[in-house]
DNA sequence: AGCTAAGCGAGACGGTACGTCCAGTCTTTGC
DNA sequence: GCAAAGACTGGACGTACCGTCTCGCTTAGCT
């Protein structure tokens, strides 16, 4: 809940003890909601003027809390994904990975799921380079370390044959999803989900070159 | 050359003898330039205005052959990285894979490469759904078609002893080109090259699930 | 019908034999045709894309007869209005007034009649000095003089018993024509034209200032 | 100097108790002064972005104040010579004349006089039927009421010994100094004053027709 | 009949201005 | 001192014309 680098739940930024007024809860949370609730809609129309219009709440009021546009995005998506993924190695590496494929796949092409909103960001990641940042730290490179854990926990129980480069399974398989969604030539489904997998196990049973 | 799906290389549009002062080819070429140089120099001010005035061209005659700003910067690059990729088999799959993405990977880092150029087209096509069909079929699909292509020259030289889904060998390659590319979490370099050749190479010796 | 002042019917410019295509005698009246059309419908849509359009002519066969937009208007109401202004004296100076303002005011009024061309010139004029000069020289100051020649017809007649100051008259007339024609804030009527006739009369027949 | 007229001082148009930052006054004085100065100029030049340029002014400052680049210019008129005419009956009809239009004409042929400001809106006028309602109700009608209520003032003091059409005199005095305005053959001059102002005495002290 | 000099329809071109839309900042009133 | 309202600068957008240039073709007079 508390997250240090998030600029919407900032807290104390001076020593002082907090005088004036406290921050409006209600408004923050309208803020995101409308937030999400237009990108996705897949609107390129989530102009601030739209959000604050739509959350009944001053364009200051957005800035007073988060550095730009797409910070707010950002924070619409975390409190709506979740500020932190949970990937806990149950059974075999590629039964594990298959599950967490699933969801997250699931996650983001269910009706109202957050695809339109990670494809905006990635796009505007690209852009900015300030939000590039804030977009790896806190969203991409966390989902990254998730998978590598998961892998790492197979090895860790000695499922592995083989010395293994965890980060490379990764990006094979982070890669293989953000392809298919920013390309949209194929569904991200369980049956990619399910052959990704077993890519990686395929990966994971083998020496790596180097 | 000739690309009839190109807006800017047109053609005969209607059944008239081509009538009316022909198109200047040398503002096309110093329109493109200029938004390739602009471009590369991960400028988000290629704007269409700046484009115009370093070619030393009307704005109207960018909009009268390309429908956006994201249209020329595709057609600028499609003139600079060719229209067409060739993937010649030479020897292993392997070694056939190893050597594409190695020179596709150097040709987007190298100096003056087009990798600012590739990031800003994907962030384009993910927020105009005109461009992005026109992105995805002038040039991600015919690279991805060069690399299928590429596998099924193995498969047909009997080298791969089971069936194999080249399509998932294709977007797990270029899936984690374009992570990398993206997010920028670590170098497109020879070695990544290798280890995703490596990748396909495993993945093609293997019965592919279902 | 030779006017050396007018760009539309050049004649030969250099000292050479004339040779080439004769002009199109039918484009010229295209044009003018179109150019009357559109101005009469109080377009500021009669650009000259649109004229050329509609005339069924490339642009460029008006701007080799004609140095601008303006310049065709001019010629089109020249063409409609008469090149010369007729103002024969026949009777006393006030019916002679009367007589010809209620005519010109006619065909300024009448459905299909120039008013909004002699606006649409008038306010032209004040925007393109070059234009300006052709203006005052081709239209309003040949019909100044007619109007100075018909007074001063009654002044040959021994008609008027004091010297008079005709210029000043012919301002004051023109002028209130002028002015309701721009302002519209009343009708260009046959009870304005007589009384601005019955105007000019009181002023003819007493001594003038200085 | 509060006049509900322009648009630029629009004063509270809703009921709300007026919220949001306030106009910026100094913003509105420059915009108007290089609006002005550009104007006086002669220019042509006077485009929306110039004036925002000089003003030091973003163009959506303009537009969100005035409906078009006319309305500015007009505005700028208006502040600068004055939102109302004062034309005080001080002595004879013909003496209260020439002093009113001697200054008027002063004001418009001085050095940095309202001259080239006036023929710009004459013309914008004609062209836009919007600014014309504007241009006629808040500067030609104010001064063409201000100079009937000249004569009507002498026809209070009895001055003047037959009915009078003060509507025509107004046209005659209006109509002949814009008509020198607007086709500057002859100068706007102290003679010229006399000369209408004499003629308008002449009109005054005999019958009008009908 | 061939040659040369225009004229012509079509339409591309450089350039200027337009009026609109957003991002991010600033400022006013009210709580 | 937070909040809603909304004005502000700045920058890009895509459109509309102007007047010029150039393509392929047609039409005349001269040789």
């Amino acid at each position: 809940m508390s997250d240090a680098s998030s600029p919407a739940t900032s807290g104390a930024r001076t020593g002082r003890p907090r005088t004036g007024r406290a921050r409006n809860e209600q408004a923050r949370r309208d803020i995101l909601d409308a937030a999400l609730e237009l990108a996705q809609h897949g609107r390129t129309g989530a102009s601030v003027d739209e959000v604050a219009r739509r959350a009944g709440v001053g364009k200051q009021t957005i800035y007073r809390w988060w550095p730009s546009r797409s910070a707010v995005m950002l924070d619409a998506l975390l409190d709506h994904a979740g500020r932190t993924v949970l990937a806990e190695p149950t059974g075999s590496l590629e039964t594990d990975l298959a599950r967490f494929l699933r969801s997250t796949f699931h996650a983001i092409t269910r009706p109202g799921g957050t695809g339109a909103l990670l494809r905006a960001l990635m796009a505007e990641a690209q852009m900015d380079p300030k939000f590039g940042r804030q977009w790896r730290g806190e969203f991409v490179e966390p989902r990254r370390q998730a998978l590598i854990a998961l892998i790492d926990a197979a090895k860790d129980r000695d499922e592995l044959p083989a010395p293994l480069d965890t980060a490379l399974v990764a990006d094979v398989l982070y890669g293989a999803m953000w392809y298919r969604l920013l390309v949209a030539h194929a569904p991200l489904d369980d049956h990619y989900a399910d052959q990704l997998a077993h890519t990686a196990q395929l990966l994971a049973s083998h020496r790596s070159p180097r």
